[in-house]
RNA sequence: GCUCCCUUCGUCUAGCGGUCCAGGACGUCGCCCUCUCAAGGCGAAAACACGAGUUCGAUUCUCGUAGGGAGCGCCA
């Protein structure tokens, strides 16, 4: 039999991390052991699913890289089978017929819990042996063992037991007609031959009811392994409030795919004192049976230190790219002028954590100075001796020969040396004059960046505003 | 309430009975480098939730306690 995972999302909302990671897990699973990757949009909730969402989570795994070799495949376009093996449990009297209200089941809840009992059905209609009839409430339930245990063994989890008489005779087909989650997996991950369910561990106590269902269907249930959660940086459940959720609001903050998936891969596994990891070692030396039990905590931190990590060494002209994608949302267009991209990545990878940033950092080569500092101004400009020395900067600039970071380096220091002063008091007024600010790359690359006759303007108009 | 699950530095983790007065990484702090900011180098502080067992010996095994989480839907 070959190796089977999936991925089987609900189309509610986008793609969260915590579903990214999931993908993530069964993707390399899959491809650790040479099987197949499954997509699957369990979309059987007609009223939380959504067309908008199914898109979100395609565009998500697409960025991610986390192509399935399967699918996707779309659980509504699958009734006519959930209603074949209803009808095959029905007949083999492994389901029934059930007609309680809603409200009837609220109050059967309710009175169970005021008894200390767990909320569960009845089972009242199990054994009346009625005849089906037409009603608004009629639903199919399962006929669930009512004694003995399930066991199995997960794969993240280890050994989990349940008692059968914890379990009650959950609903297969709702009242619609439309089948309810726990039986819909179980049909679809039988015919679609899943060996190995990975998924939440919010879903472990749905398992043991599943496995009955698959005896029930006389098939043999899959491997399962239960992911722990991802919490947010405070503890508390990854919601809105902490930001990003959606993994496409990710490339949005600039960061690259590579480094969340990195950064997701590490959460709840690792692989000795290693931290970097290039998608070939992930698919090699991922083991879903080495993955921790217990919650972790999402901190952007790290997750900055390896986006970084990743700008610094990935080929410049990828980064650069993705670069520009970033600086026209910022309404930049570097193909019309200024410097180019994979110049602006060089100077700038080892100072910014993320793209955004670094097409922000990027906008004073790209546009005019917005906003002066003016601290750095009265520092700097309006220092003894800055215009002149600013004048001198200008006229070996203009005379320069070729328009390089090596050239524009000799240059000031040639001019250091001159006046025996430290780079500094030329760099400094230099950095000023051309960005406004006093943080900047090495002012080569910053002189550079801006161009010959920009840098001159620039220069010149700096030297008015000392004067002033 | 009931059932199930979890618990090593602030965070992610290594550890699978002695190698641990617990290792790595992020973050923090200090020093070095230095034209600013970074990056980089070096170094420091920082953890086995608690209590019983088992054992010659427990971070590692068992059981409790405490704390946390999940589920208990005609939602997935």
């Amino acid at each position: 039999m070959t190796f089977r995972t999936r991925f089987a999302p609900s189309p509610t909302g986008y793609l969260h991390i915590g579903g990214a990671r999931t993908a993530l897990y069964c993707w390399l699973e899959a491809r650790h052991r040479g099987g197949q990757f499954i997509l699957r949009v369990e979309d059987t909730d007609r009223d939380r699913s959504t067309d908008a969402a199914v898109q979100a989570i395609l565009d998500g795994m697409s960025w991610l890289g986390l192509d399935p070799d399967e699918g996707p495949f779309f659980q509504t376009q699958r009734m006519e089978r959930y209603r074949a093996v209803a009808q095959q449990l029905l007949d083999a009297g492994k389901a029934y017929w059930a007609y309680e209200s809603k409200e009837e089941l609220e109050a059967m809840r309710a009175a169970a819990m005021a008894r200390g009992d767990k909320p569960r059905y009845s089972g009242a209609y199990r054994d009346r042996d009625e005849p089906c009839r037409e009603d608004p409430n009629r639903v199919l339930r399962f006929r669930n063992p009512r004694d003995g245990r399930v066991v199995f063994d997960d794969k993240v989890k280890g050994r989990i037991e349940w008692d059968n008489a914890e379990l009650d005779d959950l609903v297969l087909v709702r009242s619609d007609g439309f089948p309810t989650y726990n039986f819909a997996v179980v049909v679809d991950d039988i015919d679609m031959g899943i060996t190995e369910v990975i998924r939440g561990d919010d879903h472990v106590n749905n398992t043991p009811r599943q496995i009955n269902i698959y005896h029930a269907l006389n098939a043999d249930a899959p491997a399962f392994a239960h992911l722990p959660m991802i919490l947010g940086p405070d503890g508390q459940k990854l919601s809105k409030r902490h930001g990003a959720v959606g993994v496409m609001q990710y490339r949005e903050d600039g960061y690259l795919p590579h480094a969340l998936l990195n950064y997701l891969v590490r959460l709840g596994w690792s692989h000795g004192d290693r931290e970097i990891f290039s998608i070939g070692e992930m698919i090699e030396l991922f083991d879903i049976s080495d993955v921790n039990q217990s919650a972790s905590r999402f901190d952007f931190a790290k997750l900055g230190w390896l986006n970084q990590q990743y700008l610094k060494n990935d080929n410049p002209l990828e980064i650069a790219s993705e670069l520009a994608w970033h600086l026209n949302r910022l309404g930049i267009d570097p193909s019309i002028g200024g410097p180019c991209p994979v110049d602006v990545v060089i100077a700038l990878r080892d100072r910014v954590q993320t793209l955004k940033e670094m097409a922000e950092r990027a906008r004073i080569w790209y546009a005019p100075i917005r906003e002066w500092d003016e601290k750095a101004v009265a520092k700097h400009l309006r220092a003894d001796g800055a215009a002149e020395v600013l004048g001198a900067a200008h006229a070996k600039f203009a005379e320069l020969k070729e328009w390089s970071p090596q050239a524009i380096h000799a240059a000031i220091e040639e001019l250091a040396n001159e006046r025996a002063m430290g780079m500094g008091k030329i760099a400094q007024p230099l950095r000023v004059a051309i960005t406004g600010t006093q943080v900047s790359p090495s002012i080569e690359q910053t002189v550079y960046l801006a161009g010959r006759d920009e840098s001159l303007r620039r220069i010149d108009d700096a030297i008015d505003k000392a004067a002033k």
